[in-house]
DNA sequence: CGTATGAGGTAAAACGTTAAACTGCAATGG
DNA sequence: CCATTGCAGTTTAACGTTTTACCTCATACG
């Protein structure tokens, strides 16, 4: 490794001379400054960001704890966020929670357990000495991950944060199931049964209240024999669906592709057609959206944007931009709507 | 931050008898160490990386370097590398290259693009110290990313590196075509069309050498008219499918469930019934897969078994365990066989 | 008794970089 | 002519660890 040192005997200057160049200082003459920097590409010099992370007090790293890394929405945020870094001259490193078991719950039991994970990993990243962290949630629910008065500037993505003080960003649930649902009705759908997500769960619970807003706006009585709760997977969903189905409705909301799935299966059973007898709706526009036959209609998530405006909060944030700007510190983006052959135009 | 000095000063003894303890040494007392354990805890203390790796020239992390992060195999295999790392104190660091335009085509055109790309990132990583480095490949052609004489121990995981000096992680993909063909064959079908991938591309020409050696094992001659290349994606397929299906043919081979997608939905067009009145199977165990109806029968990635393979070679390598075994170092991992119901039995 | 030996430490230097304080020189202003 | 200012640097110390060399006792051995 060439060093700093090398440099400036190759160049018979010191050091901090090279140092002030690099860092673009003043007080350089234009001169040394060329042959500085040819020396510099030629030597192939690097610097070491150990040492410049120990000297200066930032790293300019932040750190990224994924609940799951191999989760559908997971590595577009991170891919969000990456570039959004290198832009403004940041790392990232990301850190594996490795939370969930399926894709559809958290693993383990108690917050204890969950804080035997969190914790080491947040260790290891005050090791790493980072600015700032990004939490990336995945589906389930939301845990106390960044305690009263936690020191390190944070942001949670794809999720609220409990900490108020947290800035956090998330889709925006409740009207992007406004819309859908507003666009089933505008095909003349008026019987619309909903594939819900465990109840309890925030993306569920807002969702629901965009669909029942849609239907008030065009004054249709909210039943809730329409609404079965499932638990985000196909298998649930199919069986769900079955109960569902007993009640006479044209239109299914299913508040994941996945769900949308095993209600694709079951009409199939059924001798159901997808966009002919019967209209599906989805929610996230999973990869497997688009490989439905026939393909299903869907909100896609905002997944790169989330990272985007979290790594622009922290980085703001970092940059002392507006350190404390008290206001509004949760950020809804919304999803884009997907429209495929899944809904078909009753009379 | 807890430094060691603060330690030391709280326990009247050296910063360096508190390093010795905490890095195993042995001419500590069992007193001392009670002591100084007891107060590390109490303090909160971490150690700071950036100390440590300016001070030991080792800095316990590896560099990923991701082809594309957001690809559906990438994910996978960074989970893999990072269990591994884990469990042997080690830490990786992700890069992403963002090299695919859409999942199935790089979106560069020349090598230099290539490397105007690549070259900061390798250097990056230089500066982060890295002991070794993982380069994950996509689904393209393999490019020369590590070069004659490259310094930093590196493996190439999910394609084979240009270097042969550099240990390579793949799956076997003839194996892996020669059973879902034989499997195909089992289930009465002799006449097989196939939708191949790229032509010219590694994965392709592998999985062909498969399904031929299948159909020789079987006394099936193997027919040219039968095997369509398309481009890994949907569009390609599908357009590929409806020439492929001018032939006779019984069972159709995707070498991607993307593509499977494509041939789902002429099929599907055409008024004929997947895993009825023809056979389909597919290739990766993609998401999507399991969501087809019906599910598609398709050999899964052994994607988390290629981290960690990669891992453990780059990390016995670190470790020293086998500076220069010459032998092998092509390490092809198999596929496992998934059966859904998308291939039916003919006599 | 004198010298090894070992246990249980400590002091100082080093890793590569940068912030802060300082230097030497020339030009400028009054 | 002297004080001030500006330029183009240099020197020194520091960041938090770990390594190397060293020190001081106590005990054992011949």
């Amino acid at each position: 490794m060439v060093t700093l040192k090398e440099i400036a005997r190759e160049c018979n200057v010191s050091p901090t001379t090279i140092s002030n160049i690099l860092n673009g200082k003043p007080k350089v003459s234009e001169e040394t400054r060329q042959r500085v920097m040819e020396t510099v590409d030629r030597m192939g010099y690097r610097p070491n960001y150990f040492a410049q992370g120990l000297r200066k007090q930032r790293t300019k790293t932040i750190g990224l704890v994924a609940e799951d890394i191999a989760q559908f929405t997971t590595p577009e945020v991170v891919e969000g966020i990456m570039n959004r870094c290198e832009e403004k001259g940041y790392r990232a490193i990301v850190k594996n929670l490795r939370l969930y078991a399926r894709w559809s719950d958290l693993w383990f039991h108690k917050e204890s357990e969950y804080h035997s994970i969190l914790d080491p990993t947040m260790k290891e990243l005050q090791s790493f000495q980072v600015d700032g962290i990004i939490y990336i949630a995945g589906h389930g629910r939301v845990i106390d991950c960044f305690p009263e008065g936690f020191k390190i500037p944070a942001v949670m993505a794809y999720a609220f944060a409990e900490n108020p003080q947290i800035p956090s960003v998330a889709i925006d649930d409740r009207k992007s199931a406004y819309e859908i649902v507003k666009y089933l009705i505008s095909k003349g759908h008026r019987k619309i049964g909903v594939i819900s997500g465990k109840e309890g769960n925030l993306h569920t619970k807002e969702r629901l209240l965009g669909y029942q807003r849609a239907l008030y706006e065009s004054r249709i009585l909210y039943n809730p024999v329409l609404v079965r709760y499932a638990g985000w997977d196909k298998e649930s969903a199919y069986q769900e669906a079955k109960e569902l189905l007993k009640q006479d409705i044209t239109a299914v909301f299913c508040m994941a592709d996945r769900m949308a799935g095993g209600v694709y299966r079951l009409l199939a059973e059924m001798g159901l057609r997808v966009g002919a007898d019967i209209a599906v709706a989805g929610f996230d526009n999973q990869d497997i959206a688009e490989y439905f036959v026939p393909g299903l209609t869907t909100m896609a998530l905002p997944l790169k944007e989330i990272g985007q405006t979290s790594a622009d909060l922290l980085l703001d944030r970092l940059e002392g931009a507006r350190a404390e700007e008290q206001g509004q510190n949760r950020f809804l983006i919304p999803c884009t709507f997907i429209e495929r052959e899944s809904v078909h135009t009753i009379s």
